[in-house]
DNA sequence: GGTAGATTTGACAAAATCCTTCAAAACAAA
DNA sequence: TTTGTTTTGAAGGATTTTGTCAAATCTACC
């Protein structure tokens, strides 16, 4: 249930790898990968894979953590948040079986 | 079932009021509310409550509407759409029951 | 305390996206 | 055709996002 800035923080930690070292891969500044780390910065779709790959994990857990983390963030602070995301997910089922 | 702006458009409709009236009552251009009846255009929240005043519906109802359409935009096209919606009601109700 | 490396913070700029207005085009009904 | 409605897309402004950089803060060790 970690987020996506847990997530990569503690894979870089248990490697004793510094932000630059990550950043760099990642080809940004590693001020940005702090934030990132701490939820402060959404990530782009390239970066996630980009982390994947650099971590050697699978780039569709990752992915489901920073889209579910992106969506956490649309309902913040609603009271409908919940209801929301089951009325999204039936729409989805349903635009899915449309095709 | 229905998007926001297909909500909006039948009730409308039924009525057989023009753009003009109810974009007038929002104190919005006419055409972006023809966009967001074709859900070419997000709605803000304050226009999402005033629509629901207007055709006096339930204030919620319409927020629910309104904010799943948002979390189906967000997802669109990704694989892990579905995946990605169950993993933020978990989240959300998780951070619900810390509080 | 002092030093070195790592991390965090915030100001700033560039780029991308979003929002609105407006006028013209398209459409529908008579 | 005329009138009223709706849709479209260009243009511009405003807002948000994305990144860089340097200074500040933190941490561990001597």
């Amino acid at each position: 249930m970690d987020s996506l800035g847990e997530t990569i923080r503690k894979l870089r930690e248990d490697k004793e790898l510094p932000l630059r070292t990550v950043a760099a891969y990642l080809d940004i500044d590693q001020a940005i990968l702090s934030k990132i780390e701490r939820g402060q910065r959404n990530a782009s779709r390239e970066q996630v894979i980009k982390l994947a790959e650099f971590f050697k994990i699978k780039e569709t857990d990752l992915l489901v953590s920073w889209l579910s983390d992106k969506l956490v963030y649309e309902v913040a602070d609603e009271d409908v948040a919940l209801k929301a995301l089951q009325v999204a997910e039936e729409k989805v089922k349903y635009q899915k079986q449309k095709k």
